[in-house]
This record gives C-alpha cells, structure tokens and sequence, in this order.
DNA sequence: ACCTGAACACCGTTCAAGT
DNA sequence: ACCTGAACACCGTTCAAGT
C-alpha cells in the first residue's frame, strides 16, 4: 500500500519516465505537491509555476484545474477540514467515557492536528476566514466542530454539563484551544509542552476559575 | 493636531509638492501607507513596489529602511502589539472593580481591538509565530498578554479566583477569546456578535461547565 | 477534454552610481 | 546618509493554438 503510494506520487519517477500528452491525475498531484510545500515551507512559498515545474508540466496546466492560485489552496483547506472532521470523529466515537474524559480526548486530538498540520490549520482558517469563502469550506469547518457540540448535548443528557445552547458551550472549549495554539510558539507556552497544558486547562474550562465554596 | 497629523501623512499632498531629493520620513510614511494597504486589501497585497509608488520614490528606497519586505511587516506587527498593550492597559487600569468586571473589560477590549484590525492582529500573530521572529515581537506580545496576568492575581489576593499561576490561568481566558475571533466570521459565531458573546463566556469560565452542585 | 508557448503586467532583491 | 536606475530572476493570468 505505502509502495502503491510512493510509486504514483513520486514526484522523480513521474519527472524521469517519459511522459504522455496527458498528464491523467494532475488535479491530484498538484495538490500532493501543493500540501508538501505547505508544510516544508509554508504557505507564502506555494507557487504555481514551481508545482508545475516539479511535475513537468507546462505552468499554465493547473488552469484546467484550478480557476487561479485561491481556488488551489482553498481545495487544499477544504481537504484539511475533511481530515480534521474524521480525526475528530475518531477522537469522540468512544462513547463508555465520562464528559472529562470524552473532552479532554477530543482537545487532544485537536492540539495534536494542530501540531503536526499547523501550517495547513493556518490555511484552513485562513481561507474560511476570506470574504466570498467558498460554501463548502464553511459547511465542512461546520461539520468538524460538530463531535464537540455533540458531546456537550450528550454531557447535558447525563448531567455533567449545565444547560444552554451545546454549540455556544463548546465554542469556550474549542476557542480556548484555538488560542492556545495560537498564543504558543514551537508548541509551547511559556516552555510548557501544549500536550501537558490540555489536560490542566480542561478541568480549569469544567470546574470554573472561581475557588470552590 | 488632527490636522497636523492629515497634513504631515496625506500621501497626495506628499506626491503632489515638488519633493526633495531626501524624503525625510520614508520610514514612516511606508509604515503608514503599508497599514492603510493592510486593513483596505490585506496583507498580500502589501507590496514594496506599489508602496514606493504611492509615496513618489523609488522602489528600490525601501531598503535603506527595511532590510526586506518581512521587516516592513515585522516593524508593522511590533507597532500593532504596543497599540494592542496600551488597549489592555486602558482597559485594566481601573482598579474600582470586582474580578468579573476587569476581566470582562479586558476581554471585550481584545475582541474590540480585534474587530477594528483583524488583518493587523493576524498579521502581529503570523510574525510571531515565525521561525526567527525578532525577540522584540515575543517581549512585546508578551508584556500586552501581562495584564490579563495582572488581573488574575489580584483576583487571587482578594479571593475570587482560584490558586495557581496566573500566567496560566490567564492564558484560558485569552486563548478563549484569541479562539472565539479565529471561529467567528464577520464578527459573528452563528448569527450571534462577538461582543453579546464576550459577557456569556467569561461568566462560563469563572463558574465552570459543570452544573451547580 | 486537456495541455502548451508566447505575452503581459506584475513582484522582491541586488548593485553600482548619483546627491 | 539617503535615494535612483538598470538588471536579474521570479510571479499569476490570459489567450490563441496544438493533441
């Protein structure tokens, strides 16, 4: 499977085999190659020109594709939310768990995309955020958030989480964690490992910042 | 004074005199120009030739003043973190209430500075994040993310907050809201407006999730 | 349907030269 | 010290033409 993978995306062996007319899956590998510019180099270095240059082709193909530069990466958002819908989904499907537990596993998973995909969560955001944002990417970002806000209603069902609307409640849970990445550096705040950070802030998150009475 | 400074940075005004050889504040007027560029088209369409153009010099002047165009945005970012300082300072500095209230000033003062730059706060936490940001930007956001730290330990020497490090503790709060402006769009989460969002939050994470006992 | 090549209007950066 | 002009090596996008 992993040869299947390194033999039809190897960006050499397509460059060095004779190559017909039609290139056949350069939709895909524009993608492919787009994604690991992303996180090798980040955002600002994706070019067409060069994608095109590392799989032979000439620099105007990716038109037939990809109306311009936006609609590529907005594509390549898109399929970031898809993966952090099912690793969400992953996350949260364990269901013989208390709410702690059930949160704490979900903002983990969170923290752990965030970590090995940050410059493709940046995108992500970053293109949901655009004015005149494709539907889709908010339709997807939607459906990603939605395992927390199924976990908080199911939290209410077993009187562990107060009332209220589970998508406003969640929002505090899935923001903390958005910010949490996005105020720390290398992974860390204050030379404090993210992943250790999730579990102390869920249970600040639960029980409140007010002393016990 | 407002019309010494419109006098002093109008750019038509600027380009319509006869100007001497020596512009005499081009690194300022860059500055100026950039931001305005930054909050009408965003950060990408921050460009160092165009720029040049609008103020009448050169497109090659920049660099006396910054090194490349990353210094120009970096410069830019460090400006928008001690205006972002002195927001929250503004908004912290009196003392004449309880914890809840201090901390919901505070928090609406980022969520206000946030709705009125959002391409600027973007822009100073891209920079941040940057591998080799200048350690001015990091001392700089940290310094403004200090008087959320303020707060909270006055809030623990008159008891209405829990024991423990107030950085940290602070940084639940601050994630929150850096969180809640990365998932809202149009300064909205679900129809609703971020500052109608702010009160609810904040009385969420001083009681907690969990239901009263 | 899919890809190419030439052309156009842009970039950032470097460097020798001007004031 | 500060600015300029020419040059270099890039971009994205358009469009008529090729397979």
């Amino acid at each position: 499977m992993l040869q299947f993978i390194s033999r039809t995306c190897n960006v050499a062996a397509v460059k060095a085999t004779p190559r017909p007319y039609h290139h056949g899956n350069l939709r895909e590998a524009l993608l492919h190659a787009a994604e690991k510019t992303l996180e090798t180099s980040g955002a600002q270095s994706i070019s067409l020109r060069e994608l095109s240059r590392e799989l032979g082709v000439s620099h105007t193909s990716p038109r037939r594709h990809f109306a311009n530069k936006q609609a590529l990466l907005d594509a390549l958002a898109l399929r970031g939310f898809e993966r952090f819908d099912l690793a969400l989904g992953r996350a949260t499907k364990d269901r013989g768990h208390n709410f702690q537990t059930r949160l704490t596993k979900l903002t983990r998973a969170f923290v752990s995309f965030a970590l090995k995909h940050s410059a493709l969560l940046g995108l992500m955001f970053e293109a949901k955020h655009r004015a005149g944002a494709p539907r889709e990417l908010l339709e997807a970002s939607e459906k990603a958030f939605g395992h927390a806000a199924a976990a908080f209603a199911e939290g209410q069902t077993t009187g562990e989480v107060v009332a209220g609307d589970p998508w406003r409640l969640s929002l505090v849970v899935f923001a903390a964690m958005q910010g949490l990445i996005a105020l720390s550096t290398d992974g860390k705040f204050k030379g404090i490992p993210l992943d250790r950070l999730v579990g102390e802030i869920i249970e600040r998150l639960i029980l409140g910042l007010r002393p016990r009475p």
